[in-house]
DNA sequence: GCCAGTGTTAGTCATATGATCAAGATCGAT
DNA sequence: ATCGATCTTGATCATATGACTAACACTGGC
């Protein structure tokens, strides 16, 4: 019998949360499930954790963190398109990494807009909000229109999105790659293009 | 007593399921459900359905068929990149206009991934390839190599993929709508950008 | 008044769920 | 070696929900 803290199991629990989840769903994603996943038993589960609802909670703040991890991991000084292609491809390459994270994000967003409930949607919206903010370190000294980067914003995460989508879809790691060099490319021609219209508006 | 003919129930069923797939997830969508959305009974949902998975079957090819529908809405004797944006748009209206239709859509192609089984990854698969027809026929006179046209239908996939995410996510039509015009400025750039790369190559 | 198509009520049966418990196993400090 | 705290387990509970069905009721044309 491996004796395991409690902190690391819960760890255990999350991980295997996350890729039940991106199995099964969001319904689909129940209690037996998870253990097996963990490679442990219903009873220990609620060992850990009082309550499946108490699991998931940590399982949206994982997520959460990973986003914000991998957006702020971009180094903030640099230009405005340079911190948009970085975070771009940061989040893209992030979901290669992890088809079941990928995954699981859809589905939690994808079962907040079910639910009333506002803790996918949040996951969302701090990813949308994190981003903002790098954007708008990148660009302190440029005085750049809140409207701009919201634009920007918006377009990283429609590139990002439509590239999980299709990369879930198909799975075929080497086609995504491929795409993944399509999206920045899009990203690229519009954001030189988007900023000469706006040129140094000082 | 408002007696039906089957032919209509059957249409009614279909339009019902879509809503509770939007609503609660395929896994949510249940016999009682779909029922009550009719308007009818469970029992009158066998009658006309041997299965629910029959009745199923039958929400796939209405799904399958709006997004023919709409892809080949736009009208072959034009341009690529002029085809390109009136695809573009016409998905993005056509989302925005019924976000039933949108997220019973996504559940289902989300659902498919998990799933082994094809019939929503076939969704997804008919649409890019009618897609890609449109292209072809689009852009007929100008040899243009299978290749690009793969690339612009990933393009528009992306965007329209992207653009039904966040649209979903927060269900403001007003906010969607100015970000469906930057998407469709997105896909003008890069695609000005993409084809003058490749000039008339004869 | 009959009969085929249409509609309803009230169930059956099977399965899966989240949760909990009592009992045991293991460890680390004393 | 012992003892309390920490982990682990299999079995069990109460319940909910699922798809599907049988048997009966209404309707309207003939």
């Amino acid at each position: 019998m491996a004796r395991i803290p409690v902190a690391q199991r819960r760890r255990d629990f999350i991980e295997a949360a996350v890729e039940v989840i991106a199995a099964h769903g969001i319904d689909g994603a129940t209690t037996r499930r998870i253990a097996e996943q963990a490679k442990a038993n219903v009873a220990m589960l609620h060992y850990c954790y009082d309550s499946k609802e108490d699991l998931f909670a940590d399982v949206y703040t994982f997520v959460a963190g990973k986003y914000r991890e991998v957006i702020e991991g971009s180094d903030p000084h640099t230009t405005l398109p340079e911190a948009a292609r970085q975070i771009l491809r940061g989040v893209m390459e992030c979901y290669l990494e992890s088809p079941s994270f990928t995954a699981a994000t859809f589905e939690l967003v994808s079962w907040a807009r079910r639910q009333h409930g506002d803790r996918g949607i949040a996951v969302y919206d701090q990813a949308l909000d994190t981003v903002r903010k790098a954007l708008r370190e990148a660009s302190a000294g440029d005085s750049v229109t809140p409207e701009l980067i919201d634009e920007v914003a918006y377009v990283l995460a429609t590139l990002a999105d439509g590239f999980g989508v299709n990369w879930l879809t198909y799975g075929d790691a080497t086609v995504a790659r491929a795409q993944m060099e399509i999206n920045c490319s899009v990203l690229d021609t519009w954001l030189t293009t988007r900023l000469a219209a706006v040129p140094a508006k000082a």
